[in-house]
RNA sequence: GGGCGGAUAGCUCAGCGGUAGAGCGUCGCCCUUACAAGGCGAGGGUCACAGGUUCAAUCCCUGUUCCGCCCA
């Protein structure tokens, strides 16, 4: 079965994306039990709107509610994801009538409310279909067998049923009350569904209504002009002192032959704001409306339902609503009684669904009182029955539903639930010419009956008879629920409520709402309300809340935007010129498939909790591209399996080789890590642990490694081998079964293994085993990684060509070590491209050869012939420099005695160890670079311009600046060490070789607590001299210009390196460079040849600077003779390298940063905290320093960016600006600390 | 006006008191027979700004500025 051929080289997923689904669908995977022995694991999937087609929404949407199904399910569950649709009321209404207009140019009303429901079931029947079918090639494993709709009959039994409970527990009623009317829909809205626009340009009116019986008028001011034709009162504060004496009077309404009383309201008016004076329009204003109440004022409609002027309002009956706007105001201004018109931000509601200005609108309408409700849902979330993942919602939820208004849930559409509200035609008040009389007036019957008035029996079926007059005929309420309100009973009606049905009992509550948190109140609070009330427990224990997608660019998606991405685009692919104008540019030549598989995995990966999610079309490629690793992982795997199949049981232990103990011991840290994240709802760590442990540690390792007994002659290591491939693959592919469920199913399928299950999506979700947790394997496997990483270093770092085999040395000073890596030699070989490698302890080193410094353990490879040395020394300089660097900022911290005392022990015992490490490892390196330099040329001439150690220029790669070598002992990394490193590079100088790392802790502490007594007793003023330049080259400014005025002190009559460089400033531009860069220096001090050569070595005189830094100390030191002339043509190299460079710098650094802030402080208390706190506490000093270092920085960085970087030439311009780069030692510091991330994470990782 | 997020590498994003990470993109060397959708190596960071707390701050606190969302 295990044929090889069968896969292909890449992995294609379209084919076996549909081969799988309907694979599984054939066998019943997905259907949940009604009743089962197994825990249940309920999901029900919030209803798509049967509008259209699903987006990239949904689709994250279902891909993570898939995760979760198929993990419980796969974890034991008895699991159910129950599939819907939701009639949307509105929306859907919407679109089928505008595609009615479009196709026969017919309104709704053109073809009655029968025949135009007919035409939206149609509607719903094809969309509704479309959706089930994205679902589908999305993988997720819905139970279709359990599909709903929320107008299905079962759904609507249960809205009327919970409709008739309602109103007889007094929690339904009907009222005439002021609400949100969309005067396009031409129906009412809830509070939610009318959006709110911030600030939207408009003006603000005075108009001057006149006071009856008086030459006064009173000016109101007002946004909404045309309503005063429905004013009932003006407003005034009772305690206003411009309008004393007024309340009770009353005006004369202009444009109308009405007076109006003056009322006094606290409430209602600001005296503030505006003239003080506030037009009351109680049926057309939510506040005038309260104030109405209050007042009992007369509450006039004028704007009808598509908001029109009503009769009422005389000649402007009939206008629209803002044409009245003009008219009114024009008439206004012609009788002189608009004051004025001023510019005014206001805040506009809109219909969520058109976009239309929503009116308010007195009308009868069906509200649900909701405090009742709302109460119970509070307590449970207080009472942690339901919780809210991310956990922030909860307190949004809280402020929602203490502050909630009764929901208006009537609206008048015809696609909805109808309300089961009916009305005998017998006896109830008709529409006609009375019914401008009270409600409650005797009618005259001419019309179809008044549902303003009548009186509705409200049932769960039509009613007999009247129980007033017996009647036996009714109407229903033409109105329908909002679309909500169906939904809200969701998690209930789709289990069979108000039957009792089994699939209630087991799986209500369901254990998982996974909804956009943009439906928080909308569909999570009123699910909330509902089912507590009807069901008596929480509609489910956990909400989990994810975020919203949004396009590359962070833009919403949406139809007019044209950023929409149809997911079936990307499943299936598309061609160009389908796709929407940013992805047709993407993708020009169409967008190709990357699978369900890919996508989900790029929407999971993207899943951050309280984050909005940015699609991104790199990370969908990247993820694209992990499952052809995958698929290759596996096919390599299977091509090597000969006749191998492995037998159900556990694996035999005692065959296994290190490389296997070291990846079962790593699949079970990514099993459990997994695991737990899949627990807390990370679903974007899951995948990114699956991600580093395929690809990371599975493929790039463990193959590798398992391709030496594959591909050898021991027929048992071989089997053994297998085993574990194959052991490893399958708890693979089940872990990333949730997120990945095609192409894991595919190849599961093909392991040449013993399955349990027929199909992986039934199969166990993985668990750890304790018993393959090997920490001794994963230690043994360490050295070897080191090894193997450092042996890569090498090679790509002399750009060696993967074919070309070398030799290689390693030593280790540990026993331990030496075995271990003279035992996997097997390993080392092939994955370092060795042709030959010798382990042994420290002693010879090839001559010639490149060298990588680890913890603990060496390795030579020569390179003579192979490639020039200079690259090789020039790495090892970076390298020295890096750990210099690190070693500076650690003995920062030591050097403080409040560290010392106050840090954990260790905390302060990881950083000594630290140090040690560091010092070792730099001394072998400079060991090492003294081992392999030039051969000693003649020392430069000295710059006959200046003595002192900055001015004095360096040679550029090794030179010493003759007038300084002692003094560069005292470079600040040693200076805590002090004394040691002192003795040590004085040793070297003296051309002794044995390294100081043993020399002595005593030295060490002793120069420790010299230093952190502050006396630096033993200092020359030039050591202080020397100290202060070298704390200048890490930033550490203020302690420089300490050791500065130190040195001054004691006669040192050295100008400070600032002074120096401000000096230079003048100079022609090497000169300058290097005196600026002096400084900062530390950043180069790593690769003192490059800023030579980049100075074209022209200016030999004015490196100097990195004389002073630690890493040329020692150099220098052990080094002396070394001359960049010594290799002229490297330097030739080097120097047109380095000149490609340089551009770059400018490219970090903004011009408006060159500008002018002072950049140094900032950026030298950055990389150096120790310096910083010191900074704050003298201030003087720091002002000192801060010009000073400004100026070092600030002209350093472009040097060391320069040497460093390799960018393109194009950016040399900007290399001024390139000052602003101060950081530049944070750059070296930050390689020094990360030697090889990248591979660090992967290994071990 | 109130509330909630966010601001970290060129891009998309993790991390959140103790040596800054990933993917993609970039640069260099390689078509090494699982994978060029690849391998190996490298480069790339004022962790928005300003204060504060702390031995130590990207992380905690306060304030500011931008961006986004929600509510009124």
């Amino acid at each position: 079965m295990t044929d090889t051929t069968e896969l292909s080289k890449a992995y294609e997923p379209t084919e076996v994306e549909a081969r799988w689904y309907a694979c599984w669908m054939e066998r019943n995977y997905f259907r949940a039990e009604a009743t089962s022995d197994k825990p249940a694991f309920s999901i029900v999937l919030p209803p798509p709107n049967v509008t259209g087609s699903l987006h990239i929404g949904h689709a994250l949407t279902a891909t993570i509610q898939d995760i979760l199904a198929r993990w419980k399910r796969m974890s034991g569950f008895n699991t159910l994801w129950l599939p819907g649709t939701d009639h949307a009321g509105i929306a859907t209404q919407m679109v089928v009538e505008k595609e009615l207009k479009k196709t026969e140019g017919k309104s709704r009303h053109d073809l009655g409310r029968a025949a135009f429901l007919e035409r939206v079931w149609e509607w719903k029947g094809k969309y509704g279909a479309r959706i089930g079918e994205q679902h589908r090639f999305l993988g997720a494993s819905l139970d279709w067998s359990r599909e709903r709709f929320t107008m299905d009959e079962q759904s609507s039994a249960a809205v009327r049923e919970v409709f008739v409970r309602l109103y007889e527990e007094g929690l339904m009623y009907r009222a005439q009350k002021l609400i949100n009317w969309c005067p396009s829909c031409r129906t009412a809205l809830s509070d939610l569904e009318v959006e709110h626009e911030e600030s939207k340009k408009g003006s603000i009116w005075h108009i001057r209504y006149p006071v009856k019986d008086s030459d006064r008028t009173l000016t109101v001011a007002t946004t909404r002009p045309e309503t005063m034709l429905g004013d009932t009162a003006v407003a005034i504060h009772p305690e206003d002192e411009r309008y004393l004496g007024l309340a009770g009077k009353s005006v004369k309404l202009p444009l109308t032959d009405r007076e109006i009383p003056i009322i006094a309201d606290a409430e209602l008016v600001d005296p503030k704001f505006g003239t003080g004076v506030v037009k009351v329009t109680p049926a057309h204003d939510f506040n005038d409306y309260q104030t109405g109440l209050r007042h009992k004022l007369p509450m006039l409609t004028i704007l009808d339902e598509a908001a029109r002027m009503t009769k009422e309002t005389g000649k402007y009956a009939g206008l629209d609503r803002f044409e009245a706007r003009k008219q009114v105001l024009a008439d206004l201004t012609e009788q002189g009684l608009l004051e004025k018109e001023e510019p005014h931000m206001l805040n506009v509601g809109t219909c969520q669904r058109c976009a239309t200005v929503v009116e308010p609108r007195l009308s009868p309408q069906w509200f649900i009182k909701i405090e009742p409700l709302a109460k119970p849902a509070i307590e449970a979330v207080e009472q942690g029955r339901t919780k809210f993942v991310p956990e922030s919602w909860t307190n949004t939820f809280f402020h929602w539903m203490r502050n909630i208004h009764d929901w208006c849930v009537s609206r008048q559409l015809w696609w909805g639930h109808q309300i089961p509200a009916y009305y005998c035609t017998s006896c109830s008040p008709r529409q006609g010419d009375d019914t401008d009389l009270p409600l409650d007036a005797p009618t005259v019957k001419v019309g179809g009956v008044d549902f303003a008035r009548a009186e509705p029996i409200v049932a769960r079926e039509q009613p007999k008879s009247c129980p007033k007059c017996g009647g036996a005929s009714f109407i229903q309420d033409p109105d329908v629920l909002d679309t909500w309100f169906s939904s809200g009973l969701w998690p209930f009606s789709t289990l069979g409520w108000p039957r009792e049905t089994p699939e209630l009992k087991t799986f209500y509550p369901t254990s998982v709402m996974e909804t956009g948190h943009d439906i928080i109140f909308f569909w999570v609070a009123r699910m909330m309300m509902m089912g507590i009330h009807f069901m008596g427990d929480v509609p489910f224990r956990t909400v989990y809340l994810h975020a919203m997608v949004r396009d590359e660019k962070g833009q919403k998606m949406s139809k007019t935007k044209g950023n929409v991405i149809d997911p079936l685009d990307i499943v299936l692919g598309a061609p160009a010129d389908k796709l929407q104008p940013t992805l047709k540019n993407r993708f020009p030549q169409g967008m190709p498939p990357f699978g369900a598989d890919a996508l989900r995995f790029t929407l999971a990966s993207l899943t951050q909790q309280g984050r909005d999610i940015k699609l991104s079309m790199d990370r969908l490629e990247g993820y694209k591209a992990f499952g052809n690793k995958l698929w290759n992982a596996s096919r390599f795997a299977l091509m090597n399996m000969g006749d191998f199949r492995m037998e159900a049981g556990p694996l035999d232990r005692s065959t296994l080789t290190l490389a296997d103990r070291w990846i079962l011991s790593r699949l079970q840290r990514a099993t459990t890590e997994a695991r737990a994240l899949l627990e807390s709802y990370s679903f974007g760590e899951a995948a990114s642990t699956l991600y580093q442990f395929l690809w990371a540690e599975f493929c790039d390792w463990y193959i590798e490694l398992a391709k030496g007994s594959l591909y050898g002659e021991d027929a048992a290591a071989k089997d053994s081998t297998r085993r574990v491939l194959v052991y490893c693959l399958d708890r693979i592919l089940r872990l990333l079964h949730p997120f990945m469920p095609f192409i894991t199913e595919e190849i599961w399928q093909k392991l040449p293994m013993a399955r349990p299950t027929d199909s992986i999506m039934i199969a166990p979700y993985p668990e750890p085993d304790a018993a393959h947790v090997d920490e001794a394997a994963e230690g043994e496997m360490a050295p070897v990684i080191a090894a193997i990483e450092g042996l890569r270093t090498i090679r790509g770092e002399s750009n060696l060509s993967p074919a070309t085999k070398v030799k290689a040395v390693v030593q280790s000073a540990d026993v331990r070590t030496r075995e271990l890596l003279e035992r996997w030699r097997g390993y080392l070989m092939p994955l370092a491209g060795l042709s030959e490698v010798t382990v042994g302890a420290p002693g010879a080193k090839p001559p010639q050869a490149a060298a990588f410094v680890g913890s603990n353990l060496e390795i030579y490879v020569p390179l003579a012939g192979l490639v020039d040395l200079d690259a090789e020394r020039e790495r090892l300089k970076k390298e020295i420099a890096r750990a210099e660097q690190e070693m500076a900022g650690v003995l920062r911290k030591l050097e403080n005695p409040n560290f010392v005392a106050k840090a954990p022990p260790d905390v302060v015992e990881k950083d000594r160890a630290r140090v040690e490490e560091l010092k070792e490892r730099k001394a072998k390196l400079q060991d090492h670079l003294q081992r392999i330099a030039p051969e000693p040329a003649m020392p430069e001439t000295p710059p006959s311009e200046s003595t002192t150690p900055e001015s004095s220029t360096p040679t550029a790669e090794e030179g010493a600046s003759p007038s300084a070598p002692a003094q560069v002992k005292v470079a600040p990394n040693q200076e805590e060490k002090g004394g040691v490193d002192l003795g040590q590079e004085l040793k070297g100088e003296l051309g002794e070789t044995g390294t100081a790392s043993e020399a002595g802790d005593t030295q060490v502490q002793d120069a420790l607590a010299k230093l952190r007594e502050g006396t630096k007793e033993g200092l020359s003023p030039s050591d202080h001299h020397d100290l202060g330049v070298a704390y200048m080259t890490m930033g550490l400014v203020d302690d420089a210009m300490r050791e500065f005025n130190r040195a001054k002190e004691g006669g040192d009559t050295r100008e400070t390196p600032a002074e120096g460089a401000e000096a230079e400033e003048g100079e022609s531009g090497p000169v300058k460079a290097h005196g600026d860069m002096l400084p900062t220096r530390e950043v180069t001090q790593g690769e003192p040849v490059r800023s030579a050569s980049k100075k074209k070595a022209t200016a030999p005189g004015k490196v100097h600077g990195d004389k002073l830094a630690p890493a040329p100390t020692t150099e220098e030191a052990e080094a002396p003779a070394v001359k960049k002339a010594a290799a002229p043509a490297k330097k030739a190299a080097g120097t047109s390298a380095v000149a490609r460079k340089a551009p770059a710098a400018a490219k970090k650094a903004p011009a408006k940063k060159a500008a002018g802030k002072a950049p140094a402080k900032k950026a030298a208390a950055k990389k150096a905290p120790a310096k910083k706190a010191a900074a704050k506490k003298a201030p003087a000093k720091k002002a000192a320093g801060k010009g000073a270092a400004k100026k070092a920085v600030a002209k350093k960085a472009p040097a060391k960016k320069a040497a460093v970087k390799k960018a393109p030439a194009k950016k040399a311009a900007g290399r001024k600006t390139a000052a602003k780069k101060a950081p530049a030692k944070k750059a070296a510091a930050k390689k020094a600390t990360r030697a090889k991330p990248a591979a660090r994470a992967k290994a071990r990782r």
